[in-house]
DNA sequence: GTTAGCACTCTCGCACAGAGAGTGCTAACT
DNA sequence: AGTTAGCACTCTCTGTGCGAGAGTGCTAAC
């Protein structure tokens, strides 16, 4: 791998450079003209076709200039991986963004969507934070008319649900206040499995609420979890390389299924490396439809209690030093926040 | 307007529909080859070129097929636009489905969004109900630490909001009980700007209380009326007049900005018409990005109450005869929905 | 009023040539 | 040994010209 010899290295970074801003490939006189080095295109071109004969370079045919391979790419980004950094001035405007939306962890989500996809030019998604072991904290029961009663159940974490749920026959506010304020001694932090188990040795009001409370909570973590935010879905169309539809159709498909895409994020990261971002370059054999395209993906959130993933999907030759950064700055924004809540109590 | 004889009438008709399957200008020795009419070509050609003068055709150049012109498609769109019905088949399946969903506002436009793309091949656009009168319904105050207090806010139509709110000083949880039934039995079924004149001759704890249930209903009621739901972007790419990107994104770049395009949804729609269609053909005057699509727009739920909007965008040629219908047949499953929750008190 | 026939027009697809860009190789230079 | 100038070569891209095909409008006959 590290058989590049300086000056190699920094003619491979400056291709692979220009190509990202120029979309077109590289040929050795166009490099002399833009960047005065102080040598002649001949010797670029020995390099060039060393480079290019390591697996860095590839040529589109005999005699176009040169473009990145994914090794190539896979070269830049690990270069730059550590060094990128957002510019403070965009790292406070996100950070105020931020601090200005709502407490609401829907609002986050897209929040955080928007800021990807603005700031880098591609498309981006969002999952909503799993919550992996959900608490029980409050309960209210409140009729509304003859036998329908709304529950309202708040878990550990803040996380509000609310549902209709039709008794047997009328009970008044009063004893609904009453049954309420016991369940929420008896259940204060307790699991969903916990209560569950509950259910059996209970008598029939409490069973009909228990059995809801369960079914609601459960029901809620798959869909919550199972949320997903993205933006940007047309930015990737204004990049050249996907001018013929077809390409660009297929990609965003994908994204356009909830389903297919969750299970995407799933199989290719895992909920421990909280901070650790991964850039798959070109498909990377992980889905034959994004052969052109670059994923940069990270998770968020506290491990083991709540985590979720965010990742930018671009073109293969998208701006990693812009992007990186930004993935890596906002999963650890998101992370504060849902730190900031689970700890709250 | 109806100087069309009888069989213009049949053979504009048999043009569009034709045309819209196959999206391709329509020449006479195709109609007479597909369809066995009792005439020759050249009879047709006559009454094609007579349509032609009327405006209801047009010719992309000498030597090609016709192609309905805009007020072409509109004499379409009216012929059909009482007798197109929706198979039981698919109103049942689109029952069920909603049926099936839960009980969330959220969910509800989700959906509708997405079986408004799935069925129509276009992109589809929800906003969610926007409630004319917000009544209070019920209130639970429930400390979680110290000075912080989780506020649920019920509201009449059965949306529930949380939001937390920290006092000058640390409150008994049995206090924040005492102070939610008091302001229950005060506040029952009064509007937001009721409370807000409340909220001037209170005392400490409940001004603080009134103050933030005003604010949060007020900013809740603009999130969510303009919050809004789409679907099926990528549909439209499928299309072979996208196939140049530029006409498509710019189409789908509206799409995109919420703001614009609440926007352009606000200004064709009055509250007022609930259960009748808006079909905009080729932009109609309205958008010009929009100069090859068409969208048929309606209005859903209970006038003066709560309403919102949803529709599809479609290439010009998109089948009329499924989307009309369907987007009926929605609209009238919101309204429905909207109603049972609103007079659910 | 309808139809056959015909000349006309315009697009589309294809082949072809020339320009341009970039390469690899060789030989000369430092 | 590394670097450079020069040159022949290859391949794409662009524009042009031409023939095929489709469709029309018009005229004259039915």
């Amino acid at each position: 791998m590290n058989d590049l010899t300086e000056r190699q290295k920094t003619l491979l970074l400056l291709i692979i450079r220009d190509h990202i801003e120029s979309a077109q490939p590289i040929g050795s006189k166009r490099l002399v003209d833009h960047y005065h080095l102080n040598l002649s295109s001949a010797t670029i071109r020995n390099e060039m076709s060393a480079l290019t004969e390591m697996g860095y370079l590839r040529q589109p045919h005999t005699s176009a200039g040169r473009v990145p391979t994914e090794a190539g790419y896979r070269y830049f980004v690990s270069q730059m991986m550590d060094q990128a950094v957002l510019p403070e001035t965009v790292q406070r405007t996100i950070s105020h963004q931020f601090h200005q939306s709502g407490s609401d962890v829907s609002q986050w989500m897209t929040l955080a969507a928007s800021i990807l996809a603005h700031q880098s030019q591609g498309v981006s998604v969002v999952t909503a934070p799993h919550i992996e072991q959900i608490k029980f904290k409050h309960v209210e029961l409140i009729s509304t008319q003859g036998r329908q009663v709304l529950m309202i159940l708040v878990l550990v974490g803040g996380e509000v649900n609310q549902q209709i749920l039709t008794l047997a026959e009328p009970v008044s506010q009063e004893r609904l206040s009453q049954t309420a304020s016991r369940l929420n001694g008896l259940l204060a932090g307790l699991t969903v499995d916990a209560i569950a188990a509950l259910t059996a040795r209970s008598d029939a009001l409490d069973r009909d609420i228990l059995t809801l409370i369960v079914q609601d909570v459960r029901r809620n973590a798959d869909r919550v979890s199972g949320d997903i935010y993205t933006d940007g879905l047309t930015n990737v169309l204004a990049e050249p390389e996907f001018t013929e539809t077809e390409e660009a159709r297929r990609a965003l498909k994908i994204f356009g299924e909830p389903s297919t895409l969750k299970n995407l994020l799933d199989r290719t990261t895992t909920g421990d490396n909280i901070g650790g971002l991964q850039v798959l370059i070109g498909g990377e054999g992980v889905w034959e439809e994004f052969r052109q395209c670059s994923m940069i993906i990270a998770r968020y959130g506290v491990p083991g209690m709540a985590t979720g993933t965010l990742g930018v999907l671009g073109p293969m030759r998208m701006s990693y030093a812009k992007t990186i950064p930004t993935v890596r700055f906002v999963a650890g924004l998101l992370s504060d926040m849902v730190n900031d809540t689970i700890s709250g109590e």
